[in-house]
DNA sequence: TCTGGGGTCCTAGGACCC
DNA sequence: TCTGGGGTCCTAGGACCC
């Protein structure tokens, strides 16, 4: 049996924890940039708010119904979440954390009574200990725990729970579950399986495996098996590490200038060499894309990329170096640009890196050095303590942020004050 | 005015080999 | 009308997820 635990509307429930006036408020996050809606209150959803939807569409609301607008807060969201998956560590075996806001847990060899029990329980210690609600699906599979969690969700009647393993029952549930809302299943695919005749998830899993591998493929297949109770899809080991990594954002405003580019690139490069550093990973190529807004159909579009190989290191200077350079290739001018980002591919522990042929000469042993200290200054008093000269200059690629709360849990300047 | 960011997995098709 | 056949490896791009 598999549990899955979701937390409920994630990013607007951490910003309510800290900001209690902001509870039973319809309340919505901003992306970056503060372009659309990425995550809501309940109150919010009811007032119609769809996910996604543009900042400027929601902005009617404010007025007429005091809606709250916070830009997002990683910070914030990132830590909250450690908390709750360290919670759920305590209380179950085998927790995979498959997103900021969800787990997966085995939770095989328990009564039906018994998973209703340990899952009440888990609610109630995950809340004591965060302030986070959090709703639980448990079923045969990842993909009917996931149905269930649906339900769990939608059905105030089960108490944030729903034990999908009546297969009689769950089959209605099923019937009334369109394709598009089973995990692993998009809007492509969706319109695909409309097309020959398949609209609701009991049909899926009532389809031929053997056809449907051959008219789509064998991740839809397996989907069908795991939606007849045939798991496919393992809890995964939580020590598997990552293999690539990328950081870019959207601009504050368009920028036409290369030397406008350039502290942004250099700043995405410093953040996700961080990360590599973190996961004591090392890469051997690098890509850079450069692009323009898709959305505004009137102005030139350009999108490029381009990337370089080198021997796998996690020296953020030759990093960034390399990411400059390709930055430059990809780099046409005439064009407004909206976005640059850097992804890193290709990643190994650092452990299994071959040891290089030069790697006793003095120039290495001292760069290896110089990155110690680089990483020890920025883990001590903050992550852009240390950083490549190429990184200063115009600033105007930051993204709006406007209504960012605190990092009430990550930084000592910005914690919650309680008065007594 | 404003249109997110960071991932994974799979497949098709090209290059190359014998 | 014909232009082999089968294997491997790699990359780009698609589809999906939260």
């Amino acid at each position: 049996m598999i549990a899955l635990i979701d937390c409920n509307n994630f990013f607007a429930s951490c910003e309510q924890v800290f900001q209690p006036q902001l509870a039973g408020k319809p309340l919505v996050v901003l992306s970056n940039n503060d372009g659309n809606v990425i995550a809501r209150s309940c109150e919010a959803r009811k007032l119609g708010i769809g996910m996604g939807v543009l900042t400027g569409s929601v902005r009617e609301f404010v007025r007429s119904h005091e809606l709250q607008i916070r830009s997002s807060n990683y910070a914030l969201y990132g830590d909250m979440s450690s908390r709750v998956m360290e919670t759920l560590e305590l209380l179950l075996p085998n927790v995979e954390r498959y997103s900021i806001d969800e787990a997966f847990a085995d939770v095989s060899g328990l009564s039906r009574e018994l998973l209703v029990e340990l899952c009440q329980f888990v609610r109630r210690r995950v809340h004591r200990h965060t302030g986070i609600q959090v709703s639980i699906g448990v079923a045969q599979t990842k993909t009917l725990a996931k149905a269930a969690n649906r339900l769990a969700k939608r059905r105030s009647e089960l108490a944030g729970v729903c034990i999908g393993t009546e297969a009689e029952s769950f089959g209605k549930t099923l019937e009334q579950m369109e394709t598009r809302d089973i995990w692993g299943i998009g809007g492509k695919i969706s319109r695909k399986l409309t097309g020959f005749g398949i609209h609701n998830a009991k049909q899926l899993r009532d389809a031929d495996p053997a056809w449907i591998k051959k008219q789509f493929s064998v991740v839809l297949m397996r989907t069908v098996l795991e939606l007849r109770g045939e798991s496919c899809l393992k809890l995964e080991e939580p020590e598997e590490s990552r293999k690539s990594l990328m950081c870019g954002r959207s601009f504050g405003k368009p920028l036409k200038e290369l030397e406008d580019i350039r502290p942004a690139l250099t700043h995405f490069v410093q953040n996700a060499v961080t990360r590599l550093w973190k996961y004591k990973q090392a890469t051997s190529a690098i890509t850079v894309y450069l692009s323009t807004n898709r959305f505004r159909k009137k102005i030139a579009q350009r999108s490029a990329s381009a990337s370089v190989e080198m021997e796998a290191t996690d020296n953020v200077i030759q990093l960034n170096a390399a990411a400059q350079r390709a930055l430059e290739q990809v780099f046409k001018s005439g064009f407004e640009y909206h976005k640059v980002g850097v992804l890193l591919h290709d990643l190994a522990s650092v452990k299994n890196i071959p040891a290089s042929l030069f790697e006793t000469e003095l120039g290495i042993t001292r760069s290896h050095d110089l990155m110690g200290a680089v990483k020890k200054i920025n883990a001590k008093f903050g992550r852009y303590t240390v950083a490549s000269a190429s990184a200063s200059g115009s600033s105007d690629w930051r993204a709006r942020s406007k209504s960012r709360s605190p990092a009430f849990t990550t930084c000592w300047n910005e914690l919650p004050v309680v008065h007594a």
